[in-house]
DNA sequence: GACATATAACTGCTCAGGCAATTATTGTCT
DNA sequence: AGACAATAATTGCCTGAGCAGTTATATGTC
């Protein structure tokens, strides 16, 4: 016997992942937008913000990697936020072809007036969740990412 | 002692769900859309359409809430999804603000056609998955994004 | 019945993001 | 060294989607 998911029978919106997280983001996004509505930055800016903080990147190529967002797209979205003075660009002399990104201060100080918001924002959002369900959403959303990564379909179009 | 699930200490990009959810969508709407390339359909076409063949909305302002999308980019999606034959615009005789929409025999052999291949990327990505995680899941996911559309917060701005 | 309010569908404007180049640089293979 | 593929950053082009209206109709209130 197959170990199944889906089937012809139980394929509907309403179980469908695609369907799920698809709203998930849709409510999410505007959500977190209208808590920087002050600060003007946007929900990618922030990831970017953070995600130089965290050290999880340090190139333009870095952060289009990890959030699986369009290098092009990048390439804007850092202009604005150096134009900012969140982050600065500087050229690698090791390799000539990448340019390295750092958060300012200014940078490091929106990330840190802005994470309470956030912090609360869930908090309330995950109202009547035990802490092991929250985990074990984390660790099951993880796994999931971790598998469309290791997916070849889109890759193997290029 | 309060249930807090993010404290400023635990509060990192691989532990956040906006940061998950985001890169999640990144990662299944361009895989799902891959598969649909031959169709020429885009996955929010694909929700609409199953949207109305299962009942889940019959009026254009029903797809936009359930699927908490923009409603002035429904009209353009059905437009175009009419002008493929894949539904059909209808004006209610009981009240004529409404339209009601119709999925076409086209539109039905379209998406009996295309779900195969949907349960197969989605039984494939969820390989390692037991039954009782993928419930899990689902039932998650499903609270998460009720406890979202409760949510006034961004409601309260308009 | 007149008036205010709400809702459905739609339209124009703007912008972010995906895609396909282009350029500069590095690494590899022979 | 020379040729060729791979990678980083960038740009132009186009489409999809959010937002703020507009219009037509319905509902509720006095």
């Amino acid at each position: 016997m197959k170990k199944t998911h889906y089937t012809q029978k139980n394929f509907e919106c309403r179980r469908s992942l695609g369907y799920l997280i698809r709203r998930l983001h849709n409510l999410v996004i505007p959500n977190a937008e209208s808590l920087f509505a002050d600060a003007d930055i946007t929900f990618s800016q922030w990831v970017v913000l953070v995600s130089l903080r965290d050290g999880l990147a340090s190139t333009a190529a870095e952060v289009a990697r990890h959030m699986d967002h369009d290098a092009g797209a990048i390439t804007r979205l850092i202009d604005q936020m150096e134009k900012r003075g969140l982050v600065a660009r500087r050229r690698s002399t090791k390799d000539r072809r990448v340019i390295h990104l750092e958060i300012t201060p200014a940078g490091k100080a929106l990330a840190t007036s802005l994470t309470p918001r956030l912090i609360e924002f869930w908090n309330t959002t995950l109202t009547g969740f035990t802490q092991a369900e929250f985990e074990t959403l984390l660790s099951l959303l993880t796994r999931l990412i971790g598998r469309l990564e290791e997916q070849p379909t889109l890759k193997a179009a290029s």
